[in-house]
RNA sequence: GCCCACGUAGCUCAGGCGGUAGAGCACUCCCUUGGUAAGGGAGAGGUCACUGGUUCGAGUCCAGUCGUGGGCACCA
């Protein structure tokens, strides 16, 4: 006798030994038909298992989380089938569930061409119609590693003599193919249908560069068509957020052949890039930060003594003078940051030192890495060292978090995530040292009540460090700031303070950024708007336009009052129809259209319109300067009626 | 850096088997002075990424270089 309980409570007895299929079944016929799975007292099976005593079912189908992972599993597994048929001599290796879907990892001497996505597709297609049922098998581990020689699957034996001896090893078996698979699988091919592979990639075997490198497909798979169409519009969705199309779009900025990973600002680019430093610089200023600023060229002794020419020559730009001295770009800003900390002496009475610097660094990243805005090889940091005492440290950590918090806020990021990451097997420092650093943070984290992740040993040779990840408006998690304790580069430049005993100690040096790249936080912000910037960034903030000649003057006035006022205008004086110019600056994205006609001429008014479409009636420029003043003054994720 | 793909006008893109380039938008000029997402006409604009090769002849074929895209690796 078996008693099986279900999720409800209920609970339904078998004389024998039973399937989850046959439990299923025993249920109704519409739930035999989507069983694609079970979980066994919490364990993940395959409709097959058979339970053998007393358990409590829950019966996996496409609407569980479960199910979907399962489909998408049973995905890869079709498209190597399919790929075997069709290049028989293919190996294959590896086929993990991702978000959204899957990819298979093979191993072949001629690459895919991006034709073959297609044939594969309709190979997986036919394996779909052909309904073949999926069975599992184990196998002890030498007769699996034989037989997967047998098939000349070399990967499949190393996998094999990699997975701990006290774990079964189970093959899967569809058809005429068969895979070293630790399941569950669905029950047969037929259950599968809604994918499409998506792309073509080279991908290093075990993820290490020094490995050779195998031809990655990826797919996409959900338990139903309309689910997938759904998924590739919002893939769609996100392109056109794309900040290198809006960016050309709007006239942002641009990249040129000749400087790779490095941008060039276009006039309504930069207006956003000041507006960013502008805000960082009034935030500083209030919370008692000094500014200075420090050469992008410096001796290559300097980067000798701060460990970076040792450490990361490779990654540096370097330039050579007729004279021979080798020079380095700076890749960081904080060994001129300590340079001016160690001009004149300095007292326990001047620390705490909050020295901010937006210092653009140089970096040689790989030609792969290269990504629009988002990694470049030229960046501007939003850098700040703060110089202070142990006692001080906890106290400034947490000013730091405070104030990234409430500027995120500002830029309409509400979710953002701490990561606290502590030390690593490779340090340098005692552990009474990196007990009290990595107090000092936590303690900082706790007293304010945040929430955070734990890495483990993630933290920085010299020092335990905080990362913060923004969520943007399409759930994407960018990492942005950080907050990190230095204990080597003190050490290094020998900066001292003078004590209240007049005697000398180390001050600890906290490294903080918010933006971390303001070319990066740029791009994170046009893709998180979707260009449609709020008002104080938007780098035109109002064009006014007249619908004849007749209203050019009242328009030149409008223009110029509302400078005086602090806004960026524009005048659209174009010989063109009203319902023209109109669109142009819509897709343009300009906050607000100001249309002028005789009407508002002799009103001395101005017809204001929304970018959204929203007409929001004529007004006096009183009235428009409160209205802009305060939508700018709100900041914060604002929408395009000044609603938040 | 590695794998695959791509590089034609400012932008988006056409250019079957090799015969020295084409559209739409944008731009300039003319007509039009029109009230909330494209009025009409004319014109100008390209060393087809670069270098070399094959060929009587190369955006078109081949090789290399540079750059871009998608991944992988990297991201102090």
């Amino acid at each position: 006798m078996v008693q099986i309980t279900l999720p409800d409570g209920s609970s339904k007895a078998f004389a024998q030994p039973v399937s989850v299929a046959e439990v299923a079944a025993s249920i109704g016929p519409g739930l035999a038909k989507a069983t694609l799975a079970g979980a066994v007292d919490g364990r993940l099976v395959d409709a097959s298992h058979r339970i053998e005593q007393d358990a409590s079912l829950r019966i996996i189908t496409a609407r569980d989380e479960e199910g979907l992972d399962l489909i998408r599993h049973s995905t890869a597994h079709l498209m190597a089938q399919a790929v075997k048929r069709l290049f028989p001599e293919t190996q294959v290796t590896i086929g993990p569930v991702i978000e959204n879907g899957f990819y298979y990892d093979f191993a072949r001497k001629e690459p895919f061409r991006p034709e073959d996505l297609e044939s594969i597709e309709r190979e997986m297609a036919r394996i779909v119609d052909e309904d073949l049922p999926v069975s599992r098998q184990v196998m002890d581990r030498d007769e699996a590693v034989a037989f997967f020689q047998g098939q000349g699957e070399e990967y499949k034996a190393r996998i094999i003599a990699d997975i701990p001896a006290e774990e079964t090893i189970s093959l899967y078996r569809q058809g005429d193919f068969i895979d070293l698979c630790r399941g569950p699988h669905i029950p047969s091919t037929g259950k599968l249908g809604a994918f499409k592979l998506t792309k073509l990639a080279g991908a290093y075997w075990r993820g290490d560069a020094r490995n050779e490198m195998l031809q990655r497909i990826y797919g996409t798979a959900w338990p139903d068509k309309k689910q997938l169409k759904a998924f590739l519009k919002r893939l769609e969705e996100a392109e056109k957020r794309d900040h290198r199309r809006l960016g050309k779009q709007l006239d942002l900025f641009r990249f040129q052949d000749d400087a790779p990973g490095a941008v060039f600002w276009l006039p309504r680019g930069w207006t956003l890039f000041r507006q960013l430093i502008e805000y960082m610089r009034e935030r500083q200023d209030e919370a008692g930060y000094v500014e200075v600023n420090t050469p992008d060229v410096m001796d290559r002794s300097l980067w000798e003594t701060s460990g970076h020419w040792q450490n990361y020559h490779e990654h540096m730009f370097t330039t050579q003078t007729e004279d021979e001295r080798v020079f380095a770009l700076k890749p960081m800003n904080c060994p001129g940051s300590v340079s001016v900390y160690k001009h004149g002496l300095k007292s326990y009475r001047d620390l705490p030192i909050r020295m901010a610097e937006f210092g653009k660094v140089h970096r040689y990243e790989p030609s792969g890495a290269l990504h629009g805005l988002m990694r470049v090889r030229h960046f501007t940091q939003d850098d700040a060292h703060i110089y202070c005492t142990e006692e001080q440290m906890e106290e400034e950590c947490r000013k730091v978090i405070e104030l990234n918090l409430s500027v995120y806020r500002d830029f309409g990021f509400e979710d953002v995530r701490l990561k606290f990451a502590d030390r690593p097997d490779n340090r340098i420092g005692d552990d009474a040292t990196w007990d009290k650093l990595e107090g000092a943070l936590k303690g900082a984290i706790d007293a304010m009540g945040l929430e955070y992740t734990h890495n483990p040993g993630e933290g920085a040779f010299y020092g335990p460090k905080i990362e913060f990840v923004l969520r943007d408006a399409i759930g994407r998690d960018w990492q942005c700031g950080t907050l990190q304790v230095d204990l080597n580069l003190p050490e290094r430049f020998d900066a001292t303070y003078r004590t209240a005993d007049g005697g000398e100690a180390r001050p600890v040096m906290l490294h903080r950024a918010l933006f971390g790249s303001l070319e990066r936080f740029a791009g994170i912000l046009i893709e998180h708007y979707s260009g449609n910037l709020p008002l104080w960034l938007a780098p035109v903030q109002v064009v006014v336009m007249n619908i004849t000649d007749a209203q050019a003057d009242w328009v030149g006035e409008v223009v110029s009052d509302l400078r005086r006022r602090g806004f960026r205008v524009e005048a659209d004086l174009r010989n063109e129809k009203i319902g023209y110019k109109i669109r142009g600056r819509t897709l343009e994205k300009i906050p607000y259209l100001l249309i002028v006609g005789d009407r508002e001429v002799e009103q001395r008014q101005v017809a204001v319109r929304l970018r959204d479409g929203t007409d929001i009636g004529a007004m006096d420029l009183d009235a428009l300067g409160e209205r802009l003043s305060g939508e700018v003054a709100r900041r914060g994720p604002i929408g395009d009626n000044g609603q938040r």
